[in-house]
RNA sequence: GGUCGCGUAGCUCAGCUGGAUAGAGCAUCUGCCUUCUAAGCAGACGGUCGCAGGUUCGAAUCCUGCCGCGAUCACCA
């Protein structure tokens, strides 16, 4: 029974008693830092049940707790405001509840299993910044759910086949004289991309041509032989043709092994893999199914359609006349697939743009008209698009943010702010790039995670990211800081949490921010949002500084109130930590 | 045009299940490094919370309308 819950059963008990009126509920919030006390007890909303003066109210119920709750040392009642000081043998008891600090905040794993699907790129173009918002929330929210109790399952499905594939083979097969990664000394996934470049600036030269030829445009761009070819290629490649699957199974596979490498520096992993090739003809049998049940219906010329108009959206095709697959098509029977994969999954995340809203509302609504169990849990973590200075951001602009070319730049900002503070010049080399790429990824991961996943982020790479204020690295230079004192406290910290003692204020406010952590990760698993976990570290590290600058730790007065304060470090530290490890970023001993 | 999202300090963002005088960081200015890491701390400056109504004892927060920005409205993915 938290503090809250009891208070709450008092103050009706007192409401019962003074007044003979019964309340619903209590409402609390946390004391401003402008008055004194600890928690507020908001007496405006009793007004409907009681009639009188809110300040008389709280000043009685004020006298009732300190008289019957132990943990009530006094009180103060400012307008409809009743503010109760906590005593310190409180904050004692929770701060020795805390048994082991590096669990602290986590439920431990239950049988609900979620399945998170994130980055899901398609293979003829490298990562970018776009990408990087992608997986970094993707991971992030599968790091929560695990945190709050989910079984997780990450995910990616690859959009490994189609027309876009087809051209980078093609300019392949006729501009690569046989490059390979290896040859070239390129990364799998920016070889070939170059290809789907070149293959682009190719085919605009044949409509030019042909366009001089007295074409239309619309016929130029449509009877190009490089495009006549590539599409001739797509349909060799559906045809099981061995020479043309070949070569799609050995470029797929230089991507592969390219973005596996991005994957990596962003330290970021998946459970399973799906590939278009193999579900982009899921879901036929599910429309035939649904067809059955009345939930789709058969228009004259064919073709398959979900009607949602009385829910206030479109009728929606799912099969085309000619009896294809279309997107939707695929995606129904790609979430049914999974399920099947992994019999224990009760509800899916798609971690996909917010352009594509629309399409995963239909979605949704049609599983759920499906009937299935686990449609109930289904969640869009939409996210809002990244754009530079100079606006959005266009391949065929060359304005892309290139995730590897970032991950690189980030750690060069991070290693010339290292070298002019000077604080780790007797690391070796290979600490110091280790820890110069653990900074350059805390400020990236931060800045693009401390964002409210709807909202558009602003990214100015000339700028970079900041290293000051309410940034990756600033946490991390505490969690740091923090370490050293574990370091120069020797054994104090083993030495269990003192009992009596009394509390200086910057510790009493320090112990409420610590007390928020387990509410603030359940929070961030219910509305999918690392922002909440982010911003709450932010909140908890300037609440460490400020007693760190204010209060003397390892020469404290008394032998209690050193144990006392390393203790209190020692717990920020681990859960700047795991709070991190929700985020993805890790955390160094020293910077 | 329909639908969805966003609009808070010069800039980047918190706050939004209604509560006290709207909070941080950056930038600008003032102090603080013989003392646990100054990537820090303490403070100053900076706001018609897009606009207008409504509900309420109380609105940045909820409702309606409008304005601005964006996305989306394919037998594309």
């Amino acid at each position: 029974m938290t503090l809250q819950d009891i208070l709450s059963e008092k103050i009706k008990n007192a409401i019962e008693n003074l007044y003979g009126a019964s309340l619903d509920s209590v409402e609390f919030q946390a004391t401003r830092k402008d008055f004194e006390g600890d928690i507020t007890v908001v007496v405006f909303p009793m007004l409907k049940v009681v009639k009188g003066n809110p300040v008389h109210i709280g000043e009685a119920l004020g006298n009732y707790l300190v008289e019957n709750v132990s943990e009530v040392a006094s009180f103060n009642v400012v307008k409809g405001f009743l503010n109760l000081v906590l005593s310190d043998a409180y904050y004692l008891s929770f701060f020795q509840g805390i048994s082991n600090f590096d669990s602290y905040g986590m439920v431990p794993q239950g049988t609900d299993a979620m399945m998170v699907e994130y980055s899901s790129p398609n293979t003829n173009k490298p990562l970018h910044l776009g990408h990087i918002r992608n997986i970094l929330l993707g991971h992030s929210v599968s790091e929560i759910l695990k945190a709050s109790g989910k079984k997780v399952y990450k995910t990616q499905i690859i959009n490994d086949r189609g027309i876009h594939i087809c051209k980078s083979m093609l300019a392949w097969k006729h501009f690569g004289n046989g490059e390979t990664p290896q040859s070239t000394g390129l990364k799998g996934d920016k070889l070939v991309g170059n290809y789907y470049v070149k293959f682009d600036q190719e085919y605009k030269k044949q409509v030019t041509a042909l366009q001089g030829e007295g074409k239309s445009e619309d016929e130029a761009k449509a009877e190009a032989p490089l495009l006549m070819e590539a599409k001739e290629m797509l349909r060799k490649w559906e045809a099981g043709d061995p020479e043309t699957v070949a070569l799609w199974e050995q470029m797929n596979g230089w991507v592969y092994d390219g973005f596996e490498t991005t994957y990596q520096k962003l330290g970021v992993d998946f459970d399973s893999y799906y590939y278009e090739s193999n579900t982009y003809l899921l879901g036929k049998d599910n429309i035939e199914e649904g067809l059955k049940n009345g939930v789709f219906y058969k228009k004259e010329d064919g073709s398959v359609w979900c009607d949602l108009t009385s829910e206030g959206l479109d009728e929606k095709l799912v099969l085309r006349s000619d009896g294809t697959a279309v997107y939707m098509t695929q995606d129904i029977g790609t979430a049914i697939q999974r399920v099947k994969d992994h019999p224990d999954v009760n509800g899916m995340i798609y971690t996909v743009g917010n352009e594509q809203d629309y399409h995963f509302k239909v979605l949704f609504l049609i599983l759920k008209k499906l009937g299935f169990q686990w449609a109930e849990n289904l969640y869009h973590l939409s996210y809002g698009m990244v754009d530079l200075p100079s606006g959005k951001m266009k391949s065929r602009e060359g304005t892309v943010v290139d995730a590897d070319d970032l991950i690189d730049e980030m750690a060069t900002t991070a290693q010339t702010i290292s070298e002019e503070l000077g604080k780790i010049d007797d690391l070796s080399e290979a600490e110091k790039d280790h820890l110069y790429h653990t900074i350059g990824m805390g400020a990236l991961k931060y800045y693009i995670l401390k964002v409210d996943p709807k909202k558009r982020i602003l990214f100015d790479p000339k700028e970079s990211v900041d290293f000051q204020g309410n940034t990756g690295p600033f946490i991390q230079y505490t969690y740091a800081r923090i370490q050293s004192i574990l370091r120069k406290s020797g054994t104090v910290a083993d030495k269990g949490i003192p009992n009596a003692i009394q509390l200086h204020e910057k510790e009493k406010e320090l112990l409420k921010a610590l007390q928020l952590f387990p509410e603030k990760v359940q929070e961030a698993a219910e509305n999918y949002s690392p922002a909440i976990i982010a911003n709450y570290t932010y909140d908890l590290v300037k609440e460490f500084n400020s007693f760190y600058q204010n209060v003397t730790i390892l020469s404290a007065e008394t032998e209690a109130e050193k144990t006392f304060r390393v203790q209190l470090s020692k717990a920020v530290g681990a859960v700047i930590k795991t709070a991190f490890g929700l985020l993805g970023i890790e955390v160094p001993q020293r910077m």
